[in-house]
DNA sequence: CTGCATCCGCCTCGATACTG
DNA sequence: CAGTATCGAGGCGGATGCAG
């Protein structure tokens, strides 16, 4: 007897969205698949806490839904998302950013993984702030790599690193993080040894800048982009 | 014994969102503020199906995070978002639009509020879109009604009715709701009866232009805004 | 080893009854 | 009206088993 999934009955799309996305741990698989794809060993591994028999139910429901595919490429086993589950990028990535203002220093017990840092870069991103700069700035994170590229008035985040980044910084996850949530001041991570910051100092202030780091300090984070407005 | 809340553990903004966020019912809840304050009961009956004690405690978790309070206003009682909510808007927002593709057409059953629909048209709103035109466009969705005002190339999403609308329609809830999930072209429901257009022709076409419903017809609706890119 | 399925204790959820 | 208290049902978390 095929059992009726749980739903909330609304013709509304969040309502709608929710019934897909909306269970637990299913949001923070597509936060896997939002960094690549992942074979079932990574995200179990990057789940910790989520039973096996939970992540294996989740990635057949999304995979019916249309929102991930068990990945074609030879040696690229595994999952990642479809067309329709990338459109999901943006507001996730707003709710990451969201996020990160509630996050405390890090907890005992707490787990972090490098890619997170990529993610928390992606969400801290805003594309409004890149100026007339032509550069990329290289972050080490733990032995995952990863920059930012300002080109054209616009920046992208990208794995891996880059060719004469203007900028490169090198730490750790959790103190990554922690700069991200506004814990954490990275001129003081910098003094404190916890982060090491390479090259001229207007770039720095560019990189910090692009990344709502600086200007700004301490007041809450911003998206420039207020797309709709209701009264 | 205070019992210790469920948490994914992890330094991720996207898990400290989620662990605020990620319940059952919770977006929902912010949902129906994102529509305006609310009382207790409003928040029940837009809710069928959420127990009482349920809606209360995460009420009163919602508050002490610091995402609603409860409202302030002599005979406005109830609860409503602190500014930190708000933010959460553009990210809800392009949620419910992402959802709206996964809604078929109704079924039995299906809860429908008139006012979902006005939450439709703010997350179908593509301020990109929004032309030259100096003009605003009406709806009375079921009794509710609510307006776009498109204004030096910016459109807004407003409650109640405007003057001299350029557009009105005029329609009940699951109608609309259903020309917003791309299941029924408003053409075909001002041909069978269930809608109501009037106004210029051309004014007409960039009302619905301007919410996504022509011009790509069938194909997925798509926000403008790619912010962020990763490769 | 990967990708699941099964089983079980527990906690959250959903519905109802009850109180200020 | 605005919640609190209670309890059964079911989803979740963890361990284990098993096929390819």
């Amino acid at each position: 007897m095929a059992r009726t999934r749980r739903s909330y009955n609304q013709y509304c799309g969040l309502a709608s969205a929710l019934d897909i996305i909306g269970e637990r741990w299913t949001l923070l698989i597509v936060r896997e698949l939002l960094l690549g794809p992942a074979r079932y060993r990574d995200l179990l591994d990057s789940l910790p806490g989520i039973g096996t028999n939970l992540l294996a139910e989740r990635l057949k429901f999304l995979a019916e839904q249309g929102v991930i595919r068990r990945a074609a490429g030879e040696n690229e086993r595994g999952y990642e998302l479809t067309e329709h589950g990338e459109r999901l990028r943006e507001p996730v990535l707003q709710i990451a950013h969201w996020g990160l203002e509630h996050l405390g220093a890090p907890d005992e017990g707490q787990e972090v993984r490098p890619h997170w840092g990529f993610l928390a870069v992606q969400s801290m991103l805003d594309p409004s702030r890149a100026g007339d700069a032509d550069e990329c700035y290289e972050f080490r994170v733990d032995g995952t790599d990863f920059h930012i590229r300002v080109e054209g008035g616009r920046a992208t985040a990208h794995e891996g690193r880059c060719e004469a980044p203007a900028m490169l910084a090198v730490t750790d996850a959790r103190t990554f993080v922690e700069i991200g949530s506004g814990n954490l001041n990275p001129f003081m991570a910098v003094v404190s040894g916890r982060l090491s910051l390479d090259g001229d100092e207007e770039c720095v202030q560019r990189a910090m800048a692009l990344l709502g780091l600086i200007e700004g300090a301490e007041a809450p984070r911003k998206r420039s982009q207020e797309a709709v407005e209701a009264v």
